[in-house]
Formats: structure tokens, C-alpha cells, sequence
DNA sequence: CTATCCAGCGTTAGCGATAGCATTCGAGGT
DNA sequence: ACCTCGAATGCTATCGCTAACGCTGGATAG
């Protein structure tokens, strides 16, 4: 056939073989680094390779080797800054262990996608797959996953945490520190602000907060808990909703940096200094944590670390086969960042 | 053979033929959607394989058709906001034309990314390669490229913007636009902030600001003109270059909505009233635009459009094979967005 | 009534690489 | 001198799919 429009235009491992007078076999086991060819050998090889200029085809070797030496990214839409941070761990991590990394959106809630994961999966035989959240809850990508018989792993997943590959952070934990920080500058009138309630780390942080001013014996009034959704806009109904009128927190936690920064906007339209008269803090520690005046209070995750071992825990699962039974389950720890929009109370 | 770790231990093509009775090349018709097939037949085979739960395997098809069907999307770090929106665009696009994309970083400056880009395409077998700026004016990766005969389209390049397949912005019209906006509000006294050097587009906005200047008679003073590099932490040291002393600028266009943000922060640390007593804008469009407060009069570059005529061009031409001779370029124009950081000057 | 044509399908021959043995060859044991 | 053994390499059969071409039988043209 020999079609010009054929990229494999150039050498294949035939060609190479020949040149260096060795078989085939030969020249592949030099590709693959084994160690049963002579050095002598090897140098022929090599050296045929590059006179030849010769690239070996990905697609014939995934079809002999039944491994794609694809991970799959199936990532539904959440924070840029967020998902920036997971691509650059797992980048790193994935040109390290050999692997290439393919994105899949599908910005859509867990019914629309059954189908897209399985038309992802149909048209993509990726070797494993990560979700990170929300979609890692969602049942139906799960399922869908596991019919298949493609392997995944979790990050920070709420549902199951124990029964399947995952990276867990100490969300709880955290926002429990971070309240304890708010409690320790003297604040004990402090609002919150929900994240969507479809993560799981927004009842992890809420759970927290709650258990901080608990063990302190603070009674949290209820319009003070105020719904959101993690977005920017969700957060400035709640701050408006929180700081209107003159009974009002005098700090607030919000559940991630975009809702916080929402709540220094309202303070600033009412006039309201930060962190002056209202302490202010963030969760996730994204870029818009620096590139607000004052700079926010927060709690970093680190998320190209996590997205590093998600990678890492699935590569690993990937090389010894279905053998290593247990699953691996990876704690990354939160911390606390503290910035400009904290303060003391006024009195 | 047959490994058990073979992920086609489902059925293969040959039983799915096998059980409709009919040859393995009229299943691979009806998976490819030809027509020579009568429907009659069709309707058995789309019944033996769902009976079989059958799955093609992508390698031994991107094996035969010399296609991989992955698109690869090159970049260097910038933005998360615009990373984030040229995902969106890209994957929708991709989505409908039967491609996947696969994303490469290589947090480095050109001369990193000859290597980088080398060992990418030679473990990879991408059909093409998309080129967001700025790698898309480093001229180790377009040779890289087209040593190896992969063919890529270029997102706002700067240079040789006509040789190669592109997408190009109106960078140098729209800055000239916002400036004459600010010129109608009634300044004179106008700051500007660079961007990074590197990219082209910093350039092409600069020229666009000292065009409006010019054609509106006004002399633009050296120490108004700051350098940047699009970070909010250079946009720090900039904006404070230039409100420092009382001579200072009324408005201040910064090249990128962060740079802005961070003239806003300094602003308020000076007890500047934004927009009373400041004027700033951004460019962009970013989340950082619509985070702040107040929001950034700013330029919108539609990124995910863009995105999508990026993938839009590169599958066309890949479609038709290297026949249609002519490179197309895309141009897609910017959008003046007002919002509450610019007003008339105060007298 | 025969030649032509084409829709509909099958056969064959790869695509380029690797797995699993088979083979060779020299070193060391007895 | 014979045998065993293991390191280095080759042979062959796939991996699953598709391109290219070939065959068939009925519709159509003349």
C-alpha cells in the first residue's frame, strides 16, 4: 500500500533491523530498554536508528502491547485555577512515568454523562482514568468506568473512600484549624458561606467549621450559614445577605477563594474595611487569593501534589497488572495560609 | 496468546462478524458508517454487537488507517483562565469532529522545548498540534514540527502570520478602540502597562494604545509607559511606578486583566477611589475581570472561539489530506467590554 | 437476449510492533 | 571430549482493524 499520506512515511523497525544487520526483534528489544542485547549490539542499532531517523509507531505498539499509554482526565468544568493546577501535577508526573495525558469534558451533570463516558471510553481506550471531583462522585461515571473495566482513581472523593484508588485531603480537618485561627483573633460572630453542595468537601469544611466553634462553645446562629455554589456570583448573594443591616459577623468563612473574594467586594461597596472591621477568609488557595486586595486568608491544597499522586497511585496499579490487591489510598494534607484579610475585631 | 490483561478481552471485530454472519470487512463498514451496506444487513451487525458488548479497539484502527485521531494541544503555562476557556473551546470542537485532544507542557522557554517537543511527538502519533501563544512563536517548536511532518495551527501568532494555518486576533485594533474610549471619557493623562515581552501580543496592543494617542495629538511620557509580564506581581511593581508622587496618570490601560487587578490593589492601598479618582482597564476577560471590585472595563478575546476555530481548521485539513494547498487563516475580532472601573477623570 | 454496470459483500494482504518460543554459540563442569 | 546452561538473537504468529481489489447477482440498456 505504502500511501504517501501515511505518516509512518519514514523508517519502520524493519528498516532499522536491516540496516544494523540484526532481526526486528532485536531493534524493538533495544527500543524497550531490555537488557539482553550485547552493547555492541545495541550501538549498531542505535546507531541505525538515527541515520535513519526512525520513530517507532505508537498505535502498533499499543495494538501489540494492549496498553495505550493514555491516562484519561475526565473533568467536568470546575475552577480554572483548580484545574490548571491539577493538569500541571499530572503532566509532570505523566512525562516521568511515560504517559500521555488526553482530556475529556463533558460540562454536564452526572445523568448527561453515562453517555459521554462511555462514548470517551468507546472511542479512546485510554489505560486508566482520573476523576477529580465533583465527578468522582458520580455514580453513573463510575459504573460506567467499572463495566468497562477501566481502572480509575479518585480525587478527593466523598462516597467510598476506602474502596477504590484514591487521593483524600484533610478538608475537615482544615476548615477546623482555620475557624480555630478566626477564634484565636477573638472573632466569635462568624458567618459561612456553602460551597456547592454537590462536592463533598463543602459538607467536609461545613462539618469543621461546625466542630471548631462547638468545642468553643459558640452557638452558630443559623442565617448566618449562607448557601453557595462556589462560584463568584453565588458568593456575593451570600455576602450581601450576611452583612446587610448593622447585626452583622465580624468574620467571615467562606468556602473557596472566588466566594471570598465576592465578600470583600460587598464589604468594599458598603464600606466596610478588610480585614478592619470584617476578618475575611478563602479555601483553596487559587490565584484569585493573591490577586485580590487585601490578599485572602485561605488554606492551600495542594492540588498539583494531589493530582501528582493520583497519577502516580494509577501508573503503579497500571505496571503490576491486577495483581496488587489492596487499594492505595493517599493522604495530602492541607495548610494553612494566613494573609492580609484577617484581622482582630474591632471593638 | 490472548493475555488476560488484554483489554479486548471483550469480542474483537472477527466474532462480532461471526455471529451476524458476515465478514469482519462489512462490520468495519458499518462501525465506519459506509454506505454499501444494506440496511437489513446493518441492523443484524448493530445487533451482534451490542449482543457481544463489542468495542473496536482504537489502536489496531489508528494502526490500519495511519490516524490516531488525537489532537495535541502544546502549551507553556500561561493563564489558567485562558488555559481553561481554550480547553473548553477545543474539547467541544473536538468532541464533534470524532477527535480527542491530549495536552503537553513543558514549563520551559524555547530552547527547553525543542527536546521537549521531539520526545512528545515521537511517543505520541498526534494527527496535529495546536500552538496557543506564546509557544506558538518559538521557532524550535514550529521546526520540530515540521521536521516531523505534523501539522499544526497556530492560535494569535505574531510572527510569519501568514504562512502557516492560524487564528488570529484584532489585538492591535481593540486596544486602539479601548484606548479611544478612555480619550472620550475625557483623559489625557494615560499610563499603560506592558505585557511579557514574549508574547507577540503585547506588542500588537502597545502599538494599538500609542496609535489612539497619536491620532488624538497626545504626547505619551517614558515613565508612563511601564514594563509587565502579565503577572499580577509585576502589575504590582508597575502600578506602583506609576501612581507614586501627585503627577500621576489619570488611567492606567494594563495589558491583561491581572496586571489591572493589581492596579486596583494598589489603588486601594493609596486610598485611590476606583474609578473616581482612577481609571483602570484591563484586557482579556478573564475571571480575575469579573472577581474584582469594582469590575475591570476590559477587552474580550473570545478564547474558546477561538479554540474552536483552531480545531476547526487543523481536523479540515487533515480531512482532506495535504491537497488544499491554501493555509486559511481565521480572524476573530475583539469585544470592548464596559464595566465599573473607568469614568470621567475628576477636575 | 446479451453486455454492462453497480450495490453489496468477501478475500487477501498488510499496518508496525511485540510475545513466546526456538536457536545458536561459547563457557564451564566432569 | 561430551554435556549442560544461559546469554544473545532470530522466527513466526499474532494484535484487531481496514484498504484495495475481486466476486456475485440482479437491474438496466441496447
Amino acid at each position: 500500500m505504502r500511501t504517501r499520506a501515511n505518516k509512518q512515511s519514514g523508517a519502520t523497525i524493519k528498516d532499522v533491523a536491516e540496516r544494523a544487520g540484526v532481526s526486528a526483534m532485536t531493534v524493538s528489544r533495544v527500543l524497550n530498554g531490555e537488557s539482553r542485547v550485547r552493547d555492541e549490539t545495541r550501538a549498531r542499532v542505535l546507531e541505525a536508528m538515527k541515520a535513519l531517523d526512525y520513530r517507532p509507531n505508537i498505535s502498533a505498539r499499543s495494538l501489540a502491547k494492549a496498553r495505550s499509554f493514555f491516562l484519561g482526565l475526565l473533568y467536568n468544568n470546575p475552577n480554572p485555577g483548580y484545574v490548571s493546577e491539577l493538569l500541571v501535577g499530572m503532566m509532570n508526573r505523566c512525562r516521568q512515568a511515560g504517559y500521555h495525558l488526553a482530556i475529556e469534558d463533558s460540562g454536564a451533570t452526572d445523568s448527561h454523562w453515562a453517555n459521554a463516558v462511555e462514548l470517551v471510553l468507546r472511542t479512546s481506550n485510554f489505560d486508566g482514568v482520573i476523576l477529580p471531583p465533583p465527578v468522582c462522585d458520580f455514580p453513573s461515571v463510575r459504573n460506567a468506568l467499572e463495566e468497562m473495566g477501566v481502572p480509575y482513581v479518585r480525587i478527593a472523593p466523598e462516597e467510598d473512600q476506602k474502596s477504590q484508588p484514591s487521593v483524600v485531603t484533610d478538608d475537615r480537618d482544615a476548615a477546623e484549624r482555620m475557624t480555630n485561627y478566626l477564634l484565636e483573633l477573638g472573632h466569635t460572630r462568624i458567618g459561612f458561606i456553602r460551597g456547592d453542595t454537590e462536592h463533598g468537601s463543602s459538607r467536609q469544611r461545613e462539618a469543621g467549621f461546625r466542630a471548631a466553634l462547638d468545642k468553643a462553645g459558640i452557638t452558630l446562629r443559623d442565617d448566618w450559614v449562607q448557601p453557595g455554589r462556589f462560584t463568584y456570583r453565588s458568593g456575593l448573594v451570600a455576602a450581601e445577605n450576611l452583612l446587610r443591616g448593622d447585626d452583622r459577623p465580624t468574620a467571615i468563612f467562606a468556602c473557596n477563594d472566588d466566594m471570598a473574594a465576592a465578600v470583600v467586594a460587598v464589604a468594599n461597596k458598603l464600606g466596610l474595611d478588610v480585614p478592619g472591621q470584617l476578618s475575611v477568609t478563602g479555601f483553596d488557595d487559587t490565584q484569585t487569593a493573591t490577586t485580590l486586595w487585601p490578599q485572602l486568608t485561605t488554606v492551600r491544597q495542594p492540588i498539583a501534589q494531589m493530582a501528582t499522586a493520583a497519577v502516580d497511585i494509577l501508573t503503579r496499579a497500571l505496571e503490576q497488572g491486577s495483581e496488587g490487591g489492596n487499594v492505595e489510598i493517599r493522604l495530602i494534607p492541607c495548610e494553612l495560609i494566613v494573609r492580609g484579610s484577617t484581622a482582630p475585631p474591632a471593638r
